[in-house]
DNA sequence: CAGAAAACTTTACGCGCGTAAATTTATAAA
DNA sequence: TTTATAAATTTACGCGCGTAAAGTTTTCTG
């Protein structure tokens, strides 16, 4: 450890014997530079305990090495978690990860893209509200900065969108239910937030048709992200009623059903699909928490790791590529049945 | 809408017709210059679409409106809703949040500060991760930068805490859980991850001992931030074991009580305070999920918005004042008891 | 209305780095 | 070794803004 601290990269230069442009160069991508002067660079970053100024590093350049990633609701474990994979993946290829939450908020979501502008980021992963969302705005947006969406999509907004394939997997959970009992009812919001719940009711439809069975919807009413709650004020109006034709019904996502599932327990009535059960229950997503309802629930799951990765892989190419692609590629990852104590 | 973007704040203050340096007054704070001027500068602002380059802007100024937010594991929707509100107080000030999770790793925690110093940020809300932290370098973090700890607290680091009243919160539902059944047995990690765990131990043991009842100690084995699958593989042991020498669980989170809800469940053991009832459990936080568990957890809740609230305006408060605080404040917010079904 | 205070303008310099161009040096190929 | 090529150095300028100092205008006070 050397007492004075170095102030910039001059004089970061001149103590480690390496030009100005080419320490810049090194900063700027460490493979630009010959491995040994790469190795000296290094030394000497440890042994100064150097750091670039971010603000001055950005300030002239282009672009960033900034990659924003946006999602509508981080208080949702299922975004907190793709999130957090996310971060992983841009972190490994030298990325710095800006995460921002909507917080359920179209207002939002925009204000996310706006200030995102001002940091000029290389590129944006980006999970939209869905419905509430300002197509235009969005539109944009992606005109100006190379945008990946992934796990809602917007009809050609952004380069790419990677997400899971809603007709096979929801054509998976239905052929399972029909197969080990009744066929199944559909749970899901009346005015769904999400475009993929629109994908998964008519995937329900088809599905059903093709089966030869009439198919059902329950729809409940309410607005927001409070999807336990709303799955939980619906469940517990359905158990009441008891006027079903079905006892076995399919939940447009997880979180419905965790709300569902906790109506049917207050109710008494029991879930499952031993003897004595009144009621199956399948869900959709294999969120964190479906491990742990009661009864444990089935479900069909996203494959997190896989859109995360595929994600930030086309949008890195995307970046370096340094051009917008001609096509826009929709990349779907097909779901897996996770069979639980529910259904 | 003119044709031509403004590319500076050069263009910007001859078409604005006011100065540079007062633009530059009021990009720094608004409520710096004269109203008049603030509202000719606001039209001009709407009327060009301008705004500074943030990375020009913060070059220079030895402080930024950068706040820090940094959480242990963003992936808890604790976190996620504390964060949430964070956000929400530090953004209606005027200043810029930035989140960063530490996903339960010491190493990230550091290099989250770390990154947190690049961009020069006016104060940081931190969150510790608890027995894992490296001390000395949040420490060292905490003598440049104004920061508060908030959920978990660290001796002597930092200029504030702001956490809940531990003692008081696990008095209470000790006194509910004994006044209404059998006094409680408490449900803990053995290696707990977080202080506050620590200090509801003693709590608890503090608390039976005043009552006049023997204190006994579940400590479940496990390590990492998956608190449900540990409440769930000790809780199945629990639940089959059977030598317990009473009917009721305190647990030191709502997310293990999640898991020994699952287990018991599991192991087909009715839970709740009715007839018929083997078991009564307990939890502590008020977690988002609480009120969906099966049965819905009784629990005490901690105050998110209070906590939040009083974290943000201690920071700022320290920011403004622009010197290191003389002693350091340590706030703590009671719970109240959440009365449902399972105890 | 005068005088003082506050707010604004003009002028000028600096921050820390990106980056282009010309030159020198190191490495690899023949 | 010579030669071609890649990599590093030297020199120089610019980015967009912060900010200090001195002068000017506006607003406030009585």
């Amino acid at each position: 450890m050397v007492g004075n601290k170095i102030r910039n990269m001059e004089e970061f230069a001149s103590v480690s014997g390496i030009s100005r442009p080419t320490l810049s160069k090194y900063f700027n991508d460490p493979t630009s530079v010959r491995e040994s002067t790469r190795k000296r660079i290094e030394a000497a970053v440890d042994q100064y305990d150097y750091r670039p100024n971010l603000y001055a590093m950005n300030q002239n350049r282009r672009l960033t090495k900034n990659i924003g990633i946006v999602v509508p609701y981080l208080a949702d474990p299922f975004f907190a978690e793709i999130a957090r994979t996310l971060e992983d993946h841009v972190l490994r290829t030298g990325y710095r990860p800006v995460l921002l939450g909507s917080h359920g908020r179209p207002e939002l979501e925009i204000e996310n893209l706006e200030n995102l502008r001002l940091i000029k980021p290389a590129g944006v992963l980006l999970a939209p509200l869905g419905r509430g969302s300002d197509r235009e705005q969005i539109e944009a947006f992606c005109q100006d900065v190379p945008t990946v969406l992934f796990d809602a999509n917007i009809e050609n907004v952004g380069e790419a969108f990677v997400g899971s394939n809603n007709d096979q997997s929801i054509n998976l959970i239905v052929d399972y239910l029909c197969r080990t009992g009744e066929p199944p009812a559909f749970f899901e919001m009346e005015t769904p937030t999400n475009p993929n719940a629109y994908k998964r009711r008519s995937a329900y439809l088809a599905a059903m048709e093709r089966l030869d069975h009439t198919p059902r919807l329950i729809q409940a009413p309410g607005e927001g992200w409070e999807f336990e709650e709303i799955g939980f004020q619906e469940g517990s109006r359905l158990v009441r009623d008891k006027n079903l034709s079905t006892d076995t019904i399919l939940c447009s996502n997880d979180r419905l059903a965790i709300g569902l599932l906790s109506a049917a327990y207050e109710a008494g009535l029991r879930i499952g699909l031993g003897a004595g059960c009144a009621m199956r229950v399948a869900g959709h997503d294999d969120h964190p928490f479906s491990r742990y309802t009661c009864p444990t629930l089935t479900t069909v799951s996203q494959d997190y790791e896989a859109i995360a990765k595929k994600s930030a892989e086309t949008l890195l190419a995307l970046i370096e590529a340094e051009l917008p692609s001609d096509s826009r590629e929709e990349t779907l990852f097909e779901g897996r049945l996770i069979m639980r104590g529910s259904a």
